[in-house]
DNA sequence: AACTCGGGGCA
DNA sequence: TGCCCAGAGTT
């Protein structure tokens, strides 16, 4: 099974895979996606309407006070990086990409708390750019199938993953593996009685490997 | 490459 | 109580 046959079982088993981070706007989406870091998309969820009803924009929020806006994501894990970040990042889009957030990789990975993952899921998102962002949930998923090494760095494994997977897949496929890892591929109790994948899973060398770097 | 940030959810 | 979660910045 090949890496395109492996996106169609998970297309069936997920036919409206998409991101679930809640927003209305390409400046939500970025700070949502900040926010999701090391926490579940829905603890974010839980805290970004009251955040994006006090301030909707990067023009808002730049003016806003860092206790302020902590204390909207307090919920959440990292709150205060969080609250720094997205802070110094909507003074950053008003004062230097005039309150718009831009399309480019390396524009985006210039502002505060984005990173390789955030920039490539906004792009893929927010403006429909192929991408393919590598986090816990397609590192794991794509090791486990063998898509990629247990050694391999993130930035290995998104690189065999876009040479193996066709351009025009790449976001919804980046969706396809986050749904798989969530609701089926778990990190520690994957379900695998009902895992369409169970012939070609890797999962016990990858589980050696980690075990034998610990 | 390793370390740190961190509250909430779940066993 | 202990461990993990849609990562990024620093050293």
């Amino acid at each position: 099974m090949n890496a395109n046959e492996i996106l169609d079982e998970m297309e069936k088993l997920y036919p409206n895979a998409e991101c679930e981070l809640k927003h209305e706007t390409p400046f939500q989406l970025l700070v949502a996606v900040v926010l999701s870091a090391q926490t579940t998309d829905e603890s974010v969820n839980k805290v970004t309407p009251a955040l994006f009803a006090a301030y909707p924009t990067s023009k808002a929020m730049a003016q806003a006070s860092l206790s302020d806006i902590e204390s909207y994501i307090r919920r959440i894990g990292l709150y205060r990086n969080k609250a720094r970040s997205i802070l110094k990042l909507s003074q950053d889009l008003e004062e230097k990409f005039h309150g718009e957030v831009p399309s480019s990789y390396k524009d985006l990975m210039s502002l505060a708390g984005v990173g390789r993952k955030t920039a490539n899921v906004v792009r893929s998102v927010a403006f429909d750019i192929p991408s393919f962002a590598v986090d816990t949930h397609v590192d794991r998923i794509s090791k486990r199938l063998g898509l990629a090494k247990p050694y391999d760095s993130v930035e290995k494994v998104e690189e065999k993953l876009k040479r193996k997977i066709d351009r025009d897949r790449w976001n919804r496929g980046h969706h396809e593996f986050i749904f798989f890892g969530r609701y089926l591929c778990h990190s520690r109790n994957p379900e695998c009685y009902r895992c369409p994948f169970i012939d070609i899973c890797k999962k016990d060398k990858v589980d050696a490997y980690l075990k034998k770097k610990a």
